[in-house]
DNA sequence: ACGGGGATCCTCT
DNA sequence: GAGGATCCCCGTT
C-alpha cells in the first residue's frame, strides 16, 4: 500500500486561484481521506468548475443561501449538497472567501481503501466505485455532516499530480443553464471517467 | 450501446 | 409546489 504524506498536501494557495485553473490542475491529484483506521485514496480524473460570476448553473448564482453557505467559505472548504433527493455531491471551494466558486469532484480512479469503498457502494466493480459525483460521494462517505469542513486537514487532503495528464474539455453534465461553457475537465481516454452526457456541444482538447 | 423512467427530499420561490 | 451539478434498472437497437 502506498504512503500518502500529509506534509506534501496541496495548500490553500493552490485552491485560491481561478476556478477553471484549479479544476484543470486537480486532474491527476490524489484525494486522501481517513475514516477511522481506514485510508481511502483516489486519483482525480474528472472535475467541473462552477463559477462565482456569469454562471447560471452555479449554486452561488442567486446569492448566498443556507444551502450554499459553504461555497462562500475559504478556499479548500468542502461543500456537500444533496442532489435529486437521493445522492450527495462533493465540491472544493476555490478563489477568495465570499466569492462563491467551487470545483465539483466527478470521478476518481480508486487507489486505496478499495474494499471499504466496495462495501459503501454495494458493488465490487472497480469502474463503478467513483465514476460519477454521486458514486464518488457514496464511496468516500461524504455527507452533509462534513459540509463546511476542509481539504486542508490530516483526515482529508490532496496530493499534487505527479505528472500533468492530457486533458479534454466539454460542457458540464446534467445542467439546464449555461450549457455552452466549457467547464468540465477530464483525463483523456481514462476509463474511470463518468459516462455522463455533457449538456452542451462544446468539446476540445487542451494543448500542452 | 443508448434511452427512458423511477426513486426521494430539501431548499428556495 | 417545483425542480434539481444523479444513479440504476430495464427496455429496445
Amino acid at each position: 500500500m502506498t504512503n500518502f504524506p500529509f506534509q506534501n498536501a496541496l495548500s490553500r494557495e493552490f485552491f485560491a486561484r481561478a476556478t477553471e485553473k484549479v479544476a484543470r490542475d486537480l486532474l491527476g491529484a490524489v484525494l486522501v481521506r481517513r475514516v477511522g483506521d481506514t485510508v481511502l485514496a483516489g486519483r482525480i480524473v474528472e472535475t467541473e468548475a462552477y463559477l462565482a460570476e456569469n454562471d447560471a448553473a452555479s449554486h452561488s448564482f442567486r446569492g448566498r443561501t443556507r444551502r450554499n453557505e459553504a461555497m462562500f467559505g475559504e478556499a479548500g472548504t468542502l461543500y456537500v449538497y444533496r442532489i435529486y433527493g437521493i445522492h450527495f455531491c462533493a465540491n472544493i471551494v476555490t478563489e477568495e472567501a465570499e466569492r462563491g466558486a467551487a470545483v465539483l469532484l466527478r470521478a476518481l480512479e480508486p487507489l486505496a481503501g478499495i474494499e471499504w469503498m466496495q462495501k459503501q457502494r454495494g458493488t465490487n466493480a472497480l469502474q463503478a466505485l467513483c465514476s460519477g459525483p454521486g458514486k464518488l460521494a457514496q464511496a468516500l462517505a461524504f455527507s452533509p455532516s462534513e459540509n463546511g469542513t476542509s481539504f486542508l486537514q490530516q483526515d482529508l487532503f490532496l496530493l499534487p499530480a505527479e505528472t500533468q495528464p492530457e486533458v479534454d474539455v466539454s460542457a458540464r453534465v446534467g445542467i439546464s443553464k449555461a450549457v455552452d461553457l466549457p467547464l468540465r475537465f477530464f483525463v483523456a481516454g481514462n476509463r474511470f471517467v463518468s459516462r455522463g452526457k455533457p449538456s452542451g456541444e462544446i468539446n476540445a482538447r487542451i494543448k500542452k
